[in-house]
RNA sequence: GGGCGCAUAGCUCAGUGGUAGAGCACUCGCCUUACAAGCGAGGGGUUCGUAGGUUCGAAUCCUACUGCGCCCA
């Protein structure tokens, strides 16, 4: 079958024939490494894009294939623009999520990581990610991202490592590191501490429950949702102008179940308003009342272990907190203590990111960065210009961050991560050792690993060589845009900038920043614009689309929908209308190779020339008929379009207008058009199609490979003959026709009238009917006598020709004869609803121009178009009453 | 509780002062030899959440309200 195919293209497009191979050959030609960077400025530009490195637990979900969809676009037009095009791949070591994996395995072996101890356990989350991480990098190239694998890091290398030691000395011997006991949010499950953005705060239904502390005159009433932390209050405390209260201020209560007495306290941040207006305060697990504690000078008293068990309270010791809640509850019920509960109570409960457990305010001593001076600089690098955030609306989210960061803690207590390079020596000395230093014999180092986002706020640089000052990094430095959702700005882009422009201080400012360009798009969502998720059953394997519809299928739905930072929703339906898409190019093409369409001067931005001189052209622009000069003017306003969208990164619109240039004018028009020179015997004629078929197709193929790499290349291959299309010049082509492309606009709207008629009338689409076109020769028109007759089945009138029908449009009156009755009643429907439509438009514009204030206040070019509506409707009016009372 | 955003055709969305659009879905007719993953034609919004306001003119600007969503606390 494929044999037998003179153009060796088989009548449909199969993606799984092509991708595999096309992928493979681009990535063994080096088509993804950039020329190598000289010592010397050889004036080629750079462009660079670092991946916002995947989880090495991960695998490819829809997330990533929109975020990758749009980085690859980005990095393969840039490519054939010329540019040194530089995308970086790799992967982070994603501390929490890794080391569980590998203690879910030792766990089937009845195994604990205790029971090999952190080398052995180290060694061993090497070993699986060996054989079995990074899934993600092969559903990479089943995508067709055109990242250079040469480069491929990940953030335990050696390399990446030194570079988190290197700037945890800089930033430590600057004070901007430090180690503290505070209040952090902490893991009971994965028994480590977490950052505040590592924590989802969820509305939960808990209850809120209202306790008596003290007796008699001494006696108040506090509402918590969280009773079981009475036991370790150190305080109530009131709002200071709180009159319920105020004789209250200073004296004790007695703690219930405790017998400790605490005393009664004054503090503005007390909400008056909540629950009873007295809150019990415990400073040891709860970050607010860590706070009021600090004000107050209150002791803290930890009462949970970190597993969450509650340790040293006698009755309750050994008991988790959840079920402590209830028994400390009851304990109080018993005593009469309980004064009410609402239940339920929905209020937000803070929830570990990485294992859903909830999470434990926990007093400890911990690593820090003194974010301060470093998020601000973060925040003018965007106020000052020289990092844009697109869309520039994100702004406010930014800086609302920045201005307002709490201090990051940054140690872990993991195994699996970059260990913290400071050493406690024997009389409390620490020392902070930088990559080429040795600890002093015998000191001993900290024990925590660091967050994994310490490391990934490094990877703009780290993985282009820093600290070393390597070619890679003076060229690819800063790199020119990053493009991430904006659910993580605060995750991630954030710390770039913070670490980017730290350790890049000596470089001038415009170039210390990490990316030029923050490019954010929103999140992938069902069909109906909810959310994906595994339990609401809506989520969208996009390997599973890949084999179903075709990589370029996926990511042209994907990017089709993509406006700067706004969610999309995709669906089956549109992933299928993609491939339909994919069809529809693979058989114009087809159509291109089965009439020997060429490609003039592959290569040449010009090959048809200058519209008025026709300089070095193959073939002059005067030797073309009016469709092909109006395709190619389309054509070049399309390439204008799409290269000012993609420059503003406005994907959706972009793959839009190309739909619609390939698709309705292109195939529904031009290549219709094309037919009737291809079968007319004139040389000249057919020949200059054949070079406007190849020409077109070989710019749309262009201007859609970035979004459609597989099937563009397959194709373009096929017509040129040349390796790949991913590597050939982007399309700079340039010629404007406004003449042809009003004249066949006219054409347009008569055949679509003409056929109208016929679809009325129930004529079938093949069926030839005769015709006569009067006032075609002389008129606009003259010259598309034999297109128009071909595209809308018209053959000239026989012997005994008899006009039942006449229709004018255009300026041209089409009698036809259908050699049998006319539906009459079809016919008059069709003009009435036509007069109606006329008789409103008329109405409208003769009522604003009417109306004095209009004529002289709207501007004249306004004003003018509203007049040429009223002519046109009236005249359309005064037509189609003739042709109905023609009709009586 | 604070902040932000969105409400336009059955669904998802574009349209930011000058005659309401797209894709999909829907209806009718077609295997018109590139493509039925297709071709041609068509219907559909009481005029763009509600109520006011600005303007010659508002889906588009302003105010309030309602509903939904997101972020932060």
């Amino acid at each position: 079958m494929t044999s037998s195919e003179p153009t060796g293209l088989p009548p449909q497009y199969a993606p799984a024939d092509v991708e595999a191979s096309r992928y493979q050959h681009w990535e063994k030609a080096g088509y993804f490494t950039p020329a190598p960077p000289g010592e010397t400025d050889d004036g080629i530009p750079a462009f660079s894009i670092v991946i916002p490195p995947p989880n090495v637990t991960g695998s490819l979900h829809i997330g990533h294939a929109l975020d990758h969809t749009l980085i690859d676009t980005i990095v393969r037009r840039r490519r054939m623009q010329g540019y040194r095009t530089l995308w970086v791949p790799g992967m982070d070591h994603a501390g929490i999520a890794t080391q569980n994996v590998v203690e879910r395995e030792l766990a089937k072996e009845g195994l604990s990581r205790h029971d090999l101890g952190p080398d052995r356990f180290v060694q061993r989350v090497w070993l699986w990610k060996a054989e079995s991480g990074g899934k993600i990098l092969g559903q990479m190239r089943r995508l067709g991202d055109s990242v250079d694998w040469t480069r491929e890091r990940f953030t335990m290398d050696e390399g990446l490592s030194r570079a988190v030691q290197t700037i945890f000395k800089s930033l430590y011997d600057d004070g901007l590191i430090y180690r503290a006991e505070r209040i952090i949010n902490w893991c009971p499950r994965d028994l480590t501490a977490l950052s505040d953005i590592e924590v989802d705060h969820l509305d939960d239904e808990g209850e809120l429950t209202s306790i008596r502390y003290g007796d008699g005159e001494d006696s108040i009433v506090v509402a918590t949702t969280r009773p079981e932390t009475m036991l370790g209050d150190t305080a109530v405390a009131v709002h200071p102008d709180d009159e319920r209260y105020r004789h209250l201020i200073g004296r004790e209560v007695e703690l219930p179940l405790t017998g400790r007495r605490i005393p009664v306290i004054a503090d503005d941040h007390v909400d008056p308003a909540f629950g009873t207006g007295a809150v019990k305060v415990t400073p040891a697990h709860d970050p607010n009342d860590f706070e009021i504690g600090q004000r107050h000078g209150l002791p803290s008293v930890t009462i949970m272990d970190t597993r969450g068990e509650i340790t040293a309270h006698g009755p309750f010791d050994g008991l988790d907190r959840f079920e402590a809640r209830p028994a400390v509850v009851r304990a109080l019920r018993e005593q009469g203590r309980i004064v009410s509960e609402i239940r339920p109570y929905v209020h937000a409960v803070g929830h570990c990111s990485r294992c859903g457990t909830v999470v434990e305010p926990r007093l400890s001593l911990q690593w820090f960065v003194r974010v301060a001076p470093l998020a601000r600089a973060a925040g003018d690098a965007v106020r000052d210009g020289r990092v844009r955030l697109h869309p520039p609306e994100m702004n406010a989210r930014y800086f609302g961050w920045v201005d307002n960061m709490h201090d990051w803690c940054i140690s872990r207590q993991l195994w699996w991560g970059h260990r913290i390079p400071v050493y406690y020596g024997p009389n409390g000395d620490v020392r902070c050792v930088g990559p080429d230093e040795n600890p002093p014999e015998g000191w001993t180092q900290d024990p925590d690993v660091l967050d994994t986002w310490f490391s990934s706020a490094l990877w703009p640089f780290s993985t282009l060589g820093w600290p070393e000052d390597t070619a890679d990094l003076r060229a690819f430095y800063p790199t020119s845009v990053l493009v991430t959702g904006y659910d993580i700005l605060f995750f991630w882009v954030a710390r770039m900038m913070m670490f980017g422009l730290y350790a890049m201080r000596d470089r001038p400012p415009p170039d210390a920043v990490p990316f030029r360009v923050v490019a954010l798009h929103g999140l992938v969502r069902d069909q109906f614009g909810k959310k994906m998720s595994k339990s609401r059953g809506n989520t969208v394997d996009p390997l599973d689309w890949i084999d179903r519809f075709g990589a370029d299928a996926l990511r042209f739905t994907l990017a089709r929908g993509a406006t700067p930072g706004a969610d999309e929703a995709i669906s089956e339906d549109w992933a299928a209308g993609s491939r339909n898409f994919c069809n529809k190019l693979w058989n114009a093409t087809r159509f291109a190779l089965m009439n020997g369409a060429r490609v003039p001067e592959a290569g040449s931005h010009r090959p048809f020339g200058d519209p008025k001189t026709s300089a070095g052209a193959s073939r002059s622009a005067d030797s073309l008929d009016v469709p092909e000069r109006w395709i190619l003017s389309r054509l070049s306003s399309v390439i204008a379009e799409v290269d000012g969208l993609l420059e503003q990164f406005e994907f959706g619109k972009a793959c839009e207008a190309l739909y619609h240039f390939a698709w309705d004018e292109f195939c529904d028009w031009y290549v219709e058009l094309a037919k009737v020179p291809l079968a007319s015997g004139d040389e000249r004629a057919a020949g200059a199609a054949r070079d406007v078929l190849g020409f077109v197709l070989d710019q749309t193929l262009k201007l859609l490979h970035p979004v459609m790499p597989f099937v563009t290349d397959e194709l373009w291959t096929a017509l040129t003959g040349d390796d790949s299309v991913m590597v050939a010049p982007w399309p700079a082509f340039s010629f404007a026709d406004p003449g042809a492309e009003a004249e066949m606009a006219s054409v347009m709207r008569l055949v679509t009238e003409i056929r109208r008629f016929r679809s009325d009338q129930g004529l079938r689409p093949g069926q030839r009917v005769q015709a006569r076109l009067a006032g075609l020769a002389g008129g606009p028109l003259a010259g598309h006598e034999a297109r128009i007759r071909a595209l809308l089945r018209l053959v000239p009138p026989e012997e005994g020709f008899t006009v039942s029908a006449s229709l004018v449009a255009e300026g041209v009156t089409v009698e036809l004869d259908l050699a049998g009755t006319v539906d009459v009643a079809a016919e008059r429907r069709r003009l009435e609803k036509d007069l109606a439509a006329a008789r409103k438009e008329a109405a409208q514009a003769s009522a604003k121009l009417g109306n004095e204030s209009f004529t002289a206040k709207a501007p004249a070019e306004v004003v003018a178009k509203t007049r040429q509506r009223l002519e046109t409707a009236e005249s359309d009016i005064t037509r189609l009453e003739q042709r109905l009372a023609a009709l009586a």
